[in-house]
RNA sequence: GGCCCCAUCGUCUAGUGGACCAGGACGCCAGGUUUUCAUCCUGGAAACGGGGGUUCAAUUCCCCCUGGGGUCACCA
């Protein structure tokens, strides 16, 4: 049956922690998807565990999918949605498709354990399906504990997974699941198979974890009567050991790239390659041309470990890209307050930089007078006497020069002119590190340029003195 | 352990039976540019897990093994 019907899918994190980065990558994936079909993107927000849910993840997941610019054409949220599932369940139950069940918590663990330990796969008993509907609605009325149960049928029960081709699973194994606590507190495998379903979902694009909940999923539908939209399951995101990507090993929350800098060009453009990749060898794509090209059909089978390396290298490639204003703004909020760094400096940052929080260590000595080891003065073994030398040719040198002549282009003339090329490293380390205190910055002449001859002066006079 | 998924350089991957003594990128190594670092340029090492088939021909198709992963909640 081909339904000519127009794309529609959902992103569905549940607000129990921040956004995870690897559920990132599923909602740029179905993002990525909607765009390139003209479809629709939904946000659902699956709260229906109250008490682990809470308002500051919601917050965190939105904020999360807006700094990266993935909108969202709809938003539900679970703990709106009462009465359509309790109207559901209630129609199951009627049809006899589901029932209560009575077993203790206790009386189940005990039961699973036993199946673990024979080797056997865990499944309800059953015990509680045959119970009458008088028999449960007078124990429930007797105020008994209860749960609510589908019944999973005990033959065959697969689907056309896009990427992966055809799974089966077979009901037999699986035993009746849990799809409600009560008819105030259905459960994830419940509301997920209502909520795609009369929110129109056509195509349910989710990690590979969620293979194993599909044949449930796929039997309540049955028994509900629904259509059932088509399944694409994403490679999971690995550590670098290759087990589930955990804190361990690197950071697993989006805020904490976001905290640290990271250009959102970059992780776009990094989490797409994890698990896709375009036609031809390219590895920097836009956003925009990501739209273009993306296809599920060229989505990878195998989990993919996650580069922190890479993801680094497109960082820096994306700063250095991106011009001086949008740089220059986005810098400026990783800057202490005062702190306005010329263009020189800006540039020279974007240069080097992977992430913005970086920038403070890089910027320091631009505004506040360098300390460092006297040693550090020396380049490749120079003696105490001729570092000395070196700063007083430099200083009469940087003193002959004009200010207006502060400029990295005319101060590199000027000064390169007077200095052999023998003895390059024996004059321009020292003043460098007597400009920057670091060993590793960019050019003195960068610096001094940035300085002012005043400042250049001065810093090159503390280092005489710091040497004599 | 049951069920399910997966398998090309260290990593992300290209590759859909011959065009592949397997291409790109990150990383790594060497050299060059640079006072230093970064950048940049040049070059290099580095992979089809194993065994059976199918075929004139398998990285590519099938089976088995091995290995890795996911999942087995009154979480999602």
């Amino acid at each position: 049956m081909v339904k000519d019907t127009k794309v529609r899918v959902r992103f569905a994190p549940s607000p129990t922690g921040p956004l995870h980065i690897g559920s990132v990558r599923t909602a740029l994936f179905n993002w990525l998807f909607a765009r390139s079909e003209g479809g629709v993107f939904v946000l659902r927000i699956e709260d229906t565990d109250k008490e682990r849910s809470r308002e500051e993840f919601e917050a965190d997941i939105k904020s999360g999918l807006q700094w990266l610019g993935m909108e969202w054409d709809e938003l539900y949220r679970q703990s709106d949605r009462g009465e359509v599932y309790k109207e559901h369940l209630l129609r199951l139950l009627e049809e006899n498709r589901a029932y209560w069940c009575f077993c203790s918590k206790e009386e189940l663990k005990a039961q699973n354990e036993a199946m673990l330990s024979q080797g056997l796969a865990p499944k309800y008993s059953g015990k509680c399906r045959s119970l009458t509907k008088e028999e449960a609605d007078r124990r429930i009325s007797s105020g008994e504990g209860a749960v609510v149960r589908l019944k999973i049928p005990e033959k065959e029960l697969s689907f056309e997974d896009i990427i992966r081709g055809k799974i089966v699973f077979d009901g037999a194994l699986i035993g009746d699941t849990v799809i409600a606590r009560d008819l105030e507190s259905p459960l994830y495998n419940f509301v997920v198979v209502v909520d795609d379903a009369l929110m129109e979902i056509t195509h349910v694009i989710r990690g590979e974890d969620h293979i194993s909940n599909t044949p449930r999923q796929i039997a309540l539908g049955e028994a509900l009567g629904f259509d059932m939209p088509r399944f694409a399951h994403l490679p999971i995101i690995l550590n670098p050991d290759r087990s589930k990507m955990s804190k361990r090993f690197a950071d697993t929350a989006l805020r904490e790239y976001i905290q640290k800098g990271y250009a959102k060009e970059a992780v776009i453009n990094f989490l797409a390659l994890l698990g896709w990749h375009p036609e031809g060898d390219r590895e920097v794509i836009t956003k925009d041309e990501l739209i273009q090209e993306f296809s599920l059909k060229r989505v990878q089978r195998g989990g993919a470990v996650f580069n922190q390396d890479k993801l680094d290298w497109l960082s820096n490639s994306y700063f250095k890209q991106m011009n001086m204003e949008e740089f220059r703004s986005q810098l400026q909020e990783f800057l202490p307050e005062g702190w306005q760094p010329n263009e020189v400096m800006i540039s020279s940052v974007k240069e080097r930089i992977v992430r913005l929080d970086e920038a403070k260590g890089l910027l320091q000595f631009y505004f506040e007078a360098p300390d460092y080891k006297t040693e550090l003065l020396s380049w490749k073994g120079m003696s105490q006497e001729r570092v000395t030398q070196s700063l007083t040719k430099t200083h009469e040198m940087v003193e002959g020069i004009p200010e207006r002549d502060f400029k990295t282009n005319k101060l590199e003339e000027r000064i390169l002119g007077l200095v052999s090329s023998e003895n390059r490293g024996e004059v321009l380390w020292p003043l460098r590190v007597a400009l920057s205190g670091l060993e590793k910055s960019p050019s003195p002449f960068e610096i001094m340029a940035a300085l002012g001859k005043k400042e250049s002066l001065r810093r090159i006079e503390y280092a005489q003195k710091k040497i004599a």
